[in-house]
DNA sequence: CTGTTAGCGCGTTCAA
DNA sequence: TTGAACGCGCTAACAG
């Protein structure tokens, strides 16, 4: 039924160890050889198998990502930046979701761990303890791609992420704004959440302006939260003439609650965001927002991981890209 | 440094057979062996190896998915299907993106078939004859996705998109359009492409209408590529009334290029469009559209794998799931 | 219920 | 430049 590399040999008229090495591109093989062998393997249709390859030569290149949800622009993006890495080194990628769920999250890891991946890259999303243990029996490297772990104990490739919302925030200080909203992700996501939270009150405390909780709402992330939230503030009785959104998506649901509302932006609410995903100009006002470079956060993390796993050493194992404020239309002064 | 079954063996004083089956959740163990093996694999931290299991036992209860454009978000609510029914099954999938390129899409089968997958889900894109090709030298199932080839030859759960761009587009007859443009996508794509525009012309007939080919524009699929061809209708001498894109994500960008032109939707040009993805109620005015069935696509195709994987036998391999039209605001009547 | 023994398909010495 | 032989870690009969 299945072909293998002894059919070609005895098709060919070699020993299987010669078939071998003309299929790993070893040079030690005369061209004329080279050359039957290669017909061998065309006639039979030969596919090296890379289970049983992968258990002689204990190397499987190619290495795991887990994505904490397929459906988010943001990790489209970064994947991108992963492969267009992995395929330069050579190296095949799998790509497994886990669903914004912590323990399918785990689970992932141990299934790509126990598929002998070479490598692994955990994208963004909260890294635990549970993580922290199961990265810890893995006996290949992981790095962090656009997340960290508390303690950076693990390589990573990420933005300041406190650093942005900062500067996203201050924008809207500069701007003249002072009663300034929040659409926060959970707290207990330290990138996308507490980080960012942080950043939101670092800048109100520079700008002078009392943090005030009710000018925050939680979010998860998907559009309709956004709006939620907007709602929300909108209803206050002293209402926020400048929202922070954590990320692009609700800011766009919040854009769009502004507007069922009967409201304007920026006119009337002034709305900045982080991420600059592809969404940003998919909406009108066109959303003014701090950019993470997504590709270069991929590319960056796949090529650090690429060092690690052929063991080069290298001399800085957590890495922070500079972000950027890209000015579109959603932010107005007062 | 690798914990093998023979360590735990040894240190649970037990032969690797008994391991073997422990970890293999085979019933013919004594409990009082059973919790020593577990003990003994707690104290090691011994991982199964997946290569070494799957070279053995010639299984690996894995499905491998192509995906065509990992940031297209239709595939992220099919691949959720996907997931849920692997899961109820117990398999693991693993994703590869193909970012949209054939010759990437052939070489990510071909991995995915030397990584000895007991399965593969092809999902959405053109199915040429060398897909064919890399199909028909595997020898697990292989089921396409919210796609199928010319000839039906290949196992395939899908839409009728041809009937569903008629829907559409008779929907817009309905409300007394009669010049009807169509942002289509490439006509080599046999579904969202080819399918979709034969609909479209089909109902032009079928209302009397005479088709125009100044009224077509191919578009990529992308925003930008919508609002392009948007540009190009207003521009004409006699505009259309109605716009059907082939797409969700063209549909939003037509509806931004004629508002960013002072024209309204749906008052000045209604537009409708097939797919019904999560952006379609992430636009204002929101998006009318037939809706594929996204989850169910994923999901069916999923199941009908399986069952061929276990080599039951499948009634029909072919099938056509409904398509339903989800009435929004962007469609007017004249 | 448990252990022994063959392979699974291939990479990799070591000789020749 | 080539081949023979071993072993990667595990499953699957087959015995006992």
């Amino acid at each position: 039924m299945t072909v293998t590399i002894y059919d070609v040999a005895r098709e060919a008229g070699v020993s299987m160890a010669t078939v071998s090495r003309v299929v790993n591109n070893n040079p030690n093989v005369k061209p004329a050889t080279r050359k039957k062998v290669y017909e061998a393997i065309e006639r039979l249709g030969y596919r090296p198998n890379a289970v049983a390859r992968g258990l002689a030569s204990k190397k499987t290149t190619t290495v795991g990502v887990v994505i904490p949800d397929i459906s988010n622009a943001i990790f489209a993006e970064v994947a991108r930046g992963i492969e267009d890495i992995a395929n330069m080194y050579h190296y095949n990628i799998i790509l497994c979701n886990a669903d914004k769920k912590k323990d399918k999250e785990i689970r992932v890891i141990n299934t790509l761990l126990e598929k002998q991946v070479d490598g692994l890259l955990f994208m963004g999303g909260a890294v635990t303890d549970d993580h922290l243990q199961a990265f810890r029996t893995a006996n290949v490297p992981i790095v962090l791609c656009a997340t960290s772990d508390d303690n950076n104990q693990i390589p990573s490739v990420d933005i300041d992420h406190e650093e942005a919302a900062f500067d996203a925030v201050m924008k809207l200080v500069s701007q003249g704004h002072k009663r300034i909203a929040m659409i926060s992700g959970t707290l207990q996501d330290p990138s996308n959440g507490y980080a960012r939270f942080q950043g939101y009150k670092r800048a109100l405390e520079q700008a002078g302006i009392t943090y005030d909780d009710t000018l925050v709402r939680i979010g998860n992330y998907r559009y309709e939260s956004g709006a939620e939230a907007m709602k929300y503030f909108i209803e206050l009785s002293e209402r926020p003439t400048a929202v922070f959104s954590a990320t692009d998506e609700m800011a766009i649901g919040a854009i769009h609650c502004i507007q069922d509302s009967g409201l304007q932006v920026p006119a009337d609410i002034s709305i900045i965001s982080v991420d600059n995903s592809r969404m940003a100009s998919m909406v009108r006002p066109q959303l003014t927002a701090v950019a993470q470079p997504m590709y270069d956060i991929g590319a960056v993390s796949m090529r650090l991981l690429t060092k690690l796993m052929k063991k080069e050493n290298v001399e800085q194992s957590k890495v922070t890209l500079p972000h950027e404020i890209v000015i579109r239309q959603s932010v107005g002064g007062i």
